[in-house]
DNA sequence: TTTAATAGTTCGGGAATATTGAACTATCCA
DNA sequence: TGGATAGTTCAATATTCCCGAACTATTAAA
């Protein structure tokens, strides 16, 4: 289990960011965050059966966004939306994504 | 030269749009359809030498995502953002999108 | 009217990404 | 200690993307 990386906003680009969000799996993840707070990786999975690895790669492209920060809890991985971080960098965009999300 | 399609916006989905925007150059191209108004196809590009075949792809993604509408005027491709659609689809997308833009 | 030039599409194969099963690490608990 | 749980990493497969080459359609020139 390796520290995980948890970019500086400023180096991550719009295009990185849209990507993030541009998928089904990661935008039900990141709803469910946002509604919630704090899950672990398994609670923040989505009704559909996803596979752990496919889950652990999700996680990785929103940390690389700066969407999510993740920390080691015991033996589970705890994440939890980096708001304040992700709004200072892109004014507007997450509240307007997820306020467009049909679930 | 077949006729394009241009899907009514009901059917699109937010991870396709998300999608079409999560690419530095389609997101240049709509920077400066948004800015300019129509414009052929060529005349889109941004600075870089895109190949046609990949820019033609391009187009064909954001139309597919109801971002731009194409016509065929004479031996050019025309193409306008369909803001009015796109806004009445995803309201306050485009338009964050756009402001979050670095050029 | 050919012939050439322009503007872009379509097709196909190689390059780049994504998905996922299997093996692994780490932690907790009995 | 051993087993169960939580998730990562790796490697192989599957999918998607990019771009050159060939094509269509329109305009212009010879």
């Amino acid at each position: 289990m390796s520290r995980f990386v948890h970019p500086d906003l400023k180096q991550v680009g719009l295009p990185v960011a849209l990507h993030a969000l541009a998928d089904p799996v990661r935008l039900a993840m990141i709803a469910k965050l946002a509604e919630v707070g704090s899950l672990n990786c398994s609670a923040t999975c989505p009704e559909q059966p996803i596979p752990k690895s496919t889950l652990s790669n999700h996680f990785k492209v929103l940390r690389a966004a700066g969407l999510v920060e993740t920390r080691a809890e015991g033996r589970e991985m705890i994440s939890h939306l980096r708001r304040d971080a992700f709004e200072a960098r892109f004014p507007g965009l997450l509240a307007t994504v997820l306020a467009n999300r049909t679930d």
